[in-house]
DNA sequence: AATCTGACCAAAATAACGTTTCGGTCATTT
DNA sequence: AAATGACCGAAACGTTATTTTGGTCAGATT
C-alpha cells in the first residue's frame, strides 16, 4: 500500500475521469478507488474542479511534450507544423481522457469540460503561433498575422482530419501533409 | 382579402417560421395568421414538414440567385468565389428565416432543421465546387480535387467570417478577400 | 358539389412532484 | 495531527399528471 495519498487520489481520479468523464465521476468513487476517505481528498484539493484541473494541466503538458518530440530541426517549417499539429490532434484521439471529455462536451455540454477543451485548443493555437512567429523571423514564410494564421491553419487541419471523414473516406497522414502544403503553403494558384 | 389561399398560407408560415422557428410554429398559428381554417392547410400541403420544405426550397433558390448576381464574368476566379461565398454567408446572416433556423439548430437541435441546414451547406458546397471545376478546365488554378477544395474553401471562409469574431474583432469584407487570396490562392510560402 | 372549417383525437411535449444522488463539511476516531 | 464517513442542502432524476400540437373528418358554407 502506497503512502503517497495525494498521488493515489490523482491516479484514481485520472482513471475515473478517463473512464466515465467529469460528470459521471463521483467523489465517493474516487475515494474508494484511491483507498482513502472522502474527506481526505479535500485536504489535498479544494474541490472536484481543482482536482480535475490538476489532472487536465498534466495532460496538456504531456500533449505539448508529444508535439515537441515530433519536430526535427532539420525539417522545413511546413513539415514541422504538420508533424506537431498531427501529433496533437492524434493525441486527442488516442488518449482515453481526451476522448471521453470530447464525447462529454458534445453529448452533455458540461460547462467545466467545455472550458477545459477550450484550454486544450488554446494551447494548440499557442504552440502553432510560436512556430509561425519564428518562421517569419527566419524568413521562411511571408509576413502574416501569426495569431490569425495559426487559427486558420488549425481550422484547416481539423477540417481535413475530423470534418472531412464525416462525409467521405478519411485521408491518410501523407495525403493530409500534401494537401496542407497545397492549400496553405503553395496555394492553388498556378505557378 | 386575397383569394390565393395557398400563397396566404405560405406567407403566414414563412413569417411564423422566421419569427419563432420550426418547432415553436404551430399549425393553428399559421392558420390564424393566414385567415384560414386549419384543415385548409392540409388541402395544399401534406403536413407541417412539407410546408416547411417548400418555404426552405424557395429560400435556397433565393440564396443561389444572390450568389450568382454577385459574380462578374470579367473578374478572376478568386474574386468571384470570394464574392459569391461572401454573398451566401451574408445571406445566412441577414435573413430572419436563416438566422432563426441557425439558432434553433444550435440551441434545440430539431432534426428537421438540422436536415435543412445541411441542405443549405450542401448547396453552397455544390456552387463552389462548380466554380472550381470550371476554373480547373480553364487552367485558372492547379488541378485539385474539386469537392475537397470546395470543402476546405468553405471551411476557411466560415472560419474567417464566423469563428474568428468569437475570439477577436470581426474582419472587414476586404480583409477577408485579401486573406483568402493569401492563404488559399497564393499560399504563405515565399515567392 | 366543392370547398372550407374548427371541434376532436391520439401522441408527444411539458410541468409538477416525490425520490435519489452527490459535492462538500465536520464531529468523531485513530 | 491526520483521516474518516455519517450527515446536510442542493441539484439531478424518474414518474406521473396535465397541456399542447399535428393531423382528421363530419358537418357547415358557398
Amino acid at each position: 500500500m502506497s503512502t503517497d495519498r495525494r498521488q493515489d487520489i490523482l491516479d484514481a481520479a485520472t482513471k475515473s475521469f478517463s473512464l466515465f468523464g467529469y460528470k459521471a465521476t463521483t467523489m465517493n468513487q474516487v475515494a474508494k478507488l484511491a483507498n482513502v476517505g472522502k474527506g481526505t481528498i479535500y485536504t489535498f484539493f479544494k474541490n472536484k474542479e481543482e482536482l480535475f484541473d490538476e489532472i487536465v494541466t498534466n495532460m496538456i503538458r504531456d500533449m505539448e511534450v508529444a508535439a515537441n518530440q515530433a519536430i526535427r530541426s532539420s525539417n522545413t517549417f511546413q513539415e514541422n507544423v504538420h508533424l506537431s499539429l498531427y501529433e496533437m490532434l492524434e493525441f486527442r484521439m488516442e488518449h482515453q481522457l481526451t476522448i471521453k471529455l470530447f464525447q462529454e462536451e458534445r453529448d452533455i455540454g458540461t460547462p467545466i469540460v467545455q472550458d477545459v477543451m477550450q484550454k486544450v485548443e488554446n494551447t494548440i493555437l499557442q504552440i502553432i503561433k510560436n512556430k509561425i512567429e519564428r518562421a517569419i523571423e527566419k524568413g521562411e514564410i511571408k509576413d502574416c498575422d501569426p495569431e490569425l494564421t495559426a487559427f486558420v491553419l488549425v481550422k484547416l487541419y481539423i477540417a481535413l482530419i475530423f470534418d472531412w471523414e464525416k462525409r467521405r473516406e478519411p485521408l491518410t497522414k501523407e495525403t493530409i501533409a500534401n494537401l496542407f502544403d497545397l492549400y496553405m503553403i503553395k496555394g492553388i494558384a498556378l505557378e
